[in-house]
DNA sequence: GTACACCTTCTCCTAAGGGCAAGGTCAACA
DNA sequence: TGTTGACCTTGCCCTTAGGAGAAGGTGTAC
């Protein structure tokens, strides 16, 4: 029998976080003193120790590493492999993200080394005032939640393709979404698909146009928020106001698949003098 | 003005966090109306709190975050700059740690397909019962931390290669590590470098061997851990008690730097039969 | 006038332990 | 046998970056 400091030192673990463990009901103590409350550890629980251990470096949470350790001995394995692979994809994606965050850091730092601040990007959004001329759009109309978006602009704009292949119809310019929900809401938000075609048919409708601040985006769809932020500045400080609902325009055309930096969103805001 | 709802949709963080970060002093509101405590930020903000979200995802605290908001202008650059560069080599050090997880996942996960149980590994840690002929050694015996390990090893070895060299000493076999300290103490373990060589001259001493039991690890040193957890389990069990120090011996040469999965390091413990 | 969305402060909660205090216990040494 | 110092116990508060929800006040659109 090992006393906690004992346990804790061949396992390289503190006596608190053993204690800890023994409270949560991850691995208690094989035998406790009853008159002094003192664990004792036998030395055969340093395997199961040292899988927690290997759990842990695996980023399962505790909670994770005690429902895997209560797995019944004949579905053990399985159930073991199908949650080990989901892990795995996780880390894969924190992988990416933190690559993408590296790439990222590395283009800041490289800058503030030629004397550019990071938020010059910002200042440098160049806002134009447009006239937009009126069009006729196809168009699908839905509620989108945050999550929906990335399944969603494929699906649609696939959707409106159809249409116009299957109805022979003429386009007239590069698809576009228009955002009519006034503020942006994570849980949903009131969006529509469309494509300027030449024909006036069902499922069609005017897409009025008029004067608009307009923004070109080149790369990633995640600079958009900036956009936004720069377009809602601009229209302030220059003495305008938003009159309809803001759009996008895809100039790089979605179903091509472009590296994100390779592409070009146009985004516009509907405004008047005020 | 925007009220905190508005200008927490433009920037994609929700009101708990804006007023948490007024709290903590991150970014204050521009104006607090005093009747009713509603907050209001300005537009001009939005860069702000822009910066905020992009130090954000580089992963710095919010401590860290407050830290560069406050930089003085004049020096605001280069400070900057350097806490970025030490950030990006943190986050390249998580990359590889996690590389490295995702490298032994995928190792354990292909050894369950194939119905091995992830800890069997433990099991067949193969332990043998040896006798060790006396030895001469040239040795630095040290304290060393946890954090001293890294670097000592090569140091205190290469000492011990110059004094063979400069001596013309002729060396017998493979460096060894003795670890003194009867148990494993991160702040600082009594531990002896050593190589075995002909010549009893000073800096040299005896190392009486005998019975051992011995381990021999094909691999990384992170499995140290488990080798001798395996070991104690071992000794426990065949009902044998350590009676000197537990040492190392490395097969492969330190000095060739080996890839982790080629090393082999032998581990020994001095026992007798109880 | 009323309904409803929006705002305020307040308290409690998270995961995985770390730090420290007060007090009890063990083993080795004189 | 006594003592000292290392070791053990429980208990309480603290950490990050907010989230959840309550109770109550406010703004605005119809």
């Amino acid at each position: 029998m090992l006393s906690i400091g004992e346990f804790s030192k061949i396992c390289e673990v503190s006596t608190k976080t053993l204690r800890y463990y023994a409270e949560i009901g991850l691995i208690q103590p094989e035998e406790i003193n009853p008159e002094n409350g003192y664990r004792y550890y036998s030395i055969n629980q340093l395997k199961k120790m040292l899988f927690i251990n290997r759990l842990k470096s695996y980023q399962f949470s505790l909670e994770e590493i005690k429902a895997i350790l209560e797995l019944e001995e004949d579905q053990a394995e399985e159930e073991l492999c199908s949650v080990l692979n989901r892990k795995r994809r996780e880390i894969d994606d924190k992988l990416s993200t933190l690559k993408y965050t590296l790439k990222q850091m590395t283009h800041d730092i490289s800058n503030l080394e030629k004397g550019i601040p990071i938020m010059s990007y910002f200042d440098q959004i160049d806002v134009q005032l447009v006239e937009i001329q009126p069009l006729n759009i196809l168009y699908i109309r839905k509620m989108m939640s945050k999550d929906d978006y990335a399944a969603g602009y494929g699906m649609y704009f696939n959707n409106l393709y159809e249409k116009i292949s299957t109805g022979r119809l003429t386009i007239l310019g590069a698809p576009m979404t228009i955002y009519h929900s006034p503020d942006y809401n994570p849980a949903g938000n009131d969006t529509e698909f469309a494509i300027p075609i030449k024909e006036a048919v069902k499922g069609t409708r005017d897409f009025s146009g008029g004067l608009c601040a307009k923004t070109i985006l080149n790369g990633p769809y995640s600079e958009l928020t900036s956009v936004y932020a720069k377009l809602r500045e601009w229209v302030e400080d220059e003495g305008y106001e938003l009159v309809y609902s803001p759009y996008e325009i895809y100039a790089t055309d979605p179903k091509q698949g472009a590296a994100p930096e390779d592409m070009v969103t146009e985004v516009y805001f509907p405004v008047k003098k005020k």
